[in-house]
DNA sequence: TATTATTGACTGACTGACTAGTCAATGAAA
DNA sequence: TTTCATTGACTAGTCAGTCAGTCAATAATA
């Protein structure tokens, strides 16, 4: 019942404002990094001038602060989507990965997150340890659930791996790493390295009797 | 009989001082990334002044480069040492991966130069190339040999990662990625990775009738 | 050996270009 | 008419790169 409030064109505009540059920083931050990045060349992708950043923004700092909290999606609804998997342990740690390669690998934006933290980490330490807490801790916690739950139902092997389930699923940053470095000129084919790494990490590379 | 050719204080400070300026400029640019160093900071850390570094450099990015070749090591090395071991292929690749471990998650100068290439190498073009001829082709080569040569011996089992081996050994990256970020606040038990890596890798997970 | 001339590694003040952040003025919406 | 999001000229500071000048080390000469 109570009607979307009315919003006046002015009202509307400045409502839209932050998202806009936040989206337009986030272009510019990917090509040239934090430092190299000028207020002025976020703006110019807006379509406005440095002052209007200023009115939205506090301090380039900021900005960019902001700008990450804006593209992160937490792993939270990856380690929920672990909890409803369902099928063989053996397809459910198949579901998994492709989980992760659906987010680091293929989503752009959890892809630059990566690179912002690795690459601006340093300046923005606070970045780092949420980039931690969100997405490492509950990585590593929906893993290792579904290793354990495996071994209990006696279809994995017990062995150093179940507890750093990231030995066994850290082929993904791999990839990831790679496709950051030479995506346009060695394209890699993410779906053959897929099926390799599922397949090597379910069946190891001996020969079975 | 060619005795060393005497050189004057002079002459053996110039000889010197290009050296000490790479290693002071590999310190700086690792504390603070390319574009947050000031020329002027590596010359206070050799105890000259700017004008010194441009006796020897002609540009900032020309020292910068100059910088990462002295700290590149290539994989030559490690491709031919992967030629020599020896015993079961399973030993093989547990001693291949520790080669890779000393190297890519231990070694400082490694590590921190594959920082700069994910950090600097958008300006950089040229290292990114460079350090994939010297490095990712070369890695990618050895362990396709060890993995063939082990299913040629019966050992191993035929399988998609023996065309892909860095979905079997691409953990190694993530032990990388997270010694970089989390090295100092989140200390990784390497030597455990290490084991459950090669354990998962060799075995894989699922339990053997 | 003692004295003088020359070299060249090194200096540091300087220029020019660039940019984060400010704020008084503007003008379109309400 | 009032409000306020937006402008853009401005300040203050930074830093890459320059270059005329310095002086200690060396070479040449007496």
């Amino acid at each position: 019942m109570p009607a979307e409030k009315q919003l006046g064109q002015r009202a509307q505009r400045k409502a839209q404002r932050p998202q806009e540059i936040l989206e337009a920083a986030f272009e510019e931050f990917v090509e040239r990094g934090y430092v190299a990045t000028r207020v002025e060349d976020v703006a110019r992708r807006v379509g406005v001038t440095k002052g209007t950043i200023y009115f939205y923004f506090e301090t380039k700092e900021r900005l960019f602060e902001e700008m990450i909290r804006h593209i992160s999606v937490p792993f939270s609804d990856i380690s929920a989507n672990a909890k409803n998997l369902s099928g063989s342990y053996s397809e459910r740690i198949r579901m998994f990965i492709r989980l992760l390669y659906d987010r680091i690998v293929m989503d752009r934006n959890t892809r630059e997150l990566l690179r912002f933290v690795l690459t601006e980490g340093s300046r923005f330490p606070q970045v780092v340890d949420r980039h931690h807490e969100e997405f490492i801790v509950p990585f590593k916690a929906a893993a290792r659930d579904i290793l354990e739950a495996g071994v209990a139902a006696g279809e994995f092997r017990d062995g150093p791996v179940i507890k750093i389930p990231d030995a066994a699923i850290g082929a993904t940053m791999m990839l990831s790493v790679w496709q950051m470095l030479f995506a346009d000129r060695k394209p890699q084919d993410v779906e053959a390295f897929f099926e390799a790494h599922v397949d090597v990490i379910l069946n190891g590379l001996i020969a079975k009797g």
